[in-house]
DNA sequence: CGGCCGTTTGAGCCACATCAACCGGGGTGG
DNA sequence: CCACCCCGGTTGATGTGGCTCAAACGGCCG
């Protein structure tokens, strides 16, 4: 905790020292303690891997290229990136923020340089409450979260779920305060941009509001999906569609994961996503299961039959990761 | 139909002149002929009135205000508009794009000469085809239209519905197709903005890729409400929240209007808008009738019991005309 | 070991869908 | 001018997808 009142002065040289001495620290501890040591260490690291991204570009990096998809892809693996073996570093964050908000290098680096120092969250936390003064953009760096309403009768509604890249409110943005509070369904780390300084980009890049309108629509697009959901299909399609907009959801975000990945949601959270109650949830996932098309255990979902569950859910990605015509690809 | 061919050379003067020949000219007809001639005629003169907005501001308009909201209300009643006494005239479009959408006088007018001359669309058109490219901005001038979605066993849901002044597309431009097919549910006057020159615009003036941000942002905000709608509210309350948003935003754009107003929705309408068969649509309605909270006959929609209907609804009109800070109200 | 959280299973019920018919008005064509 | 028809609204009967309530189960953590 202490730490985070200085640490914005620090070089990436300086915060890995840093990262290091936790490290060192906690190999002398042990139980909560130690993990508490480990974790400040990760998101030591990770701030120190933003701090490389932000310096103004150095030239070596290939960054202006017309295929985004091919240089987001080698960025991926080279220079700072791949610190933490299994979790994808901030070099997946920086690739994304090219290909699909379409930055410019130089306004990447002007968008991250910013943004106050990463925060972590902790599983089940708040990121934003409902009701809150919106005052920073905040940028998803890693795990999962999700936007969720609370009706009068005690209801509950989730509206969005999110994914590492995504931006938490930048719809929310056009609001003074908050209309839905969202919490972490992993652990997570988020960079936030205040608003001031957003102000600021947008006046200057045009690239940036463009990015924010973006961001705006895409998410848009999928609460279109949901709706179309709620409002026409079957459980079982519904559940199915949710399904395979994760899947490919997680995909685009790291194109490496195989068929199978991470949906840190209960039973009851699907309910609250689809409109449906939790013993219903439970009914159709063992449908879907018995018919050989997913499994699902505890927070890890396995597709099984990809055509046979897009087939069900009538899935047509389009809608997800817009390519799109706000661009001067024309004249 | 000739006349659109020519017509974007004409001065104001000159197009109120070919109105006026056309009404000379219907006088001599009859039947369907002459109401062709006088839609004709109402057309080419919204067109000269946009004209005068178009061109550069002559200094003699209360333009910039702060207090957003009165500068709107009596620029309405001044200068160009009510030549047809009963129909808003354009200066309620001009006043509403600088308040909701917090433009200025030269942003205004920069959008508005970027624009190519406005079109009309009659009842049950199609003003865009799912699937069709977006190739530009569609503002809705006057009149209503609703966005819809069909799926593959011939259910629909109606994914939007727009009023005057929204623009029916802002969200589908981070698309290279549409995806939702958007068709007038009365006669239309609509204003389309090439893409290249919008292009051009959000590149140069901040505050409009703002507007769009914004556009993108509320129209997401009111989808957010259905959803939840769809999710969790029983019949009752989803309708009742539904004619409670479009009382609300009918008066955002038309603050004279009363508890009454026009909603050419049939029940068959609300059902694919509401996730319900038309049958029950019919009774709920009945059962809202029977309540004494509103009437509802051929179109015209009167609220009894504002304060009940809000109850029954949850309605909390937060959500629409957001107060945001996007803007500059900040240090 | 015991409590807690998430999942599973069963029984009964209700909100809403579906099907089918009838009604009433306004536009069309003869 | 009337006969007709089509569309939108209304009404009733019947079916069902998904909800609710209740209880048992299994793994995890303290």
């Amino acid at each position: 905790m202490l730490q985070r009142l200085t640490v914005h002065n620090r070089s990436s040289q300086e915060l890995r020292q840093l990262a290091h001495d936790r490290r060192a620290a906690a190999a002398s501890k042990d139980g909560r303690f130690k993990a508490l040591l480990l974790q400040e260490a990760k998101l030591l690291e990770y701030y120190a891997e933003l701090r490389d991204w932000m310096e103004p570009a150095d030239g070596s990096r290939p960054d202006r290229r017309s295929a985004g998809d091919q240089a987001a892809t080698e960025q991926m693996h080279s220079g700072h990136a791949d610190r933490h073996p299994g979790l994808p570093g901030f070099g997946l964050l920086a690739s994304w923020l090219m290909t699909r908000l379409v930055l410019s290098a130089a306004d990447r680096q002007a968008l991250l340089a910013a943004a106050a120092a990463p925060r972590q969250v902790l599983k089940g936390e708040c990121l934003i409450e409902e009701g809150s003064e919106n005052s920073s953009l905040i940028i998803l760096c890693r795990g999962m979260a999700r936007a969720i309403r609370t009706l009068a009768d005690g209801g509950q509604q989730i509206v969005a779920i999110f994914v590492a890249g995504d931006m938490l409110n930048a719809g929310e943005l056009a609001f003074r305060r908050s209309r839905t509070s969202i919490s972490a369904l992993t652990s997570v780390i988020s960079l936030s941009i205040p608003l001031p300084a957003l102000n600021r980009l947008v006046d200057e890049r045009p690239a940036i509001a463009r990015a924010l309108w973006r961001e705006t629509a895409n998410h848009a697009a999928i609460q279109q999906e949901w709706m179309i959901g709620l409002g026409r299909r079957t459980a079982q399609a519904r559940l199915a569609h949710f399904l395979c907009e994760m899947s490919c959801r997680q995909q685009l975000f790291n194109p490496e994961a195989g068929d199978g990945f991470d949906l840190p949601l209960t039973q009851q959270d699907l309910g609250d996503t689809l409109g449906l109650s939790t013993v219903h949830v439970n009914r159709v996932l063992q449908s879907l299961r018995a018919d050989g098309l997913i499994e699902f255990n505890r927070g890890w979902l396995d597709i099984r039959d990809k055509a046979g569950l897009f087939a069900i859910a009538e899935f047509d990605q389009q809608y997800l990761g817009g390519l799109m015509c706000l661009e001067e690809e024309d004249d």
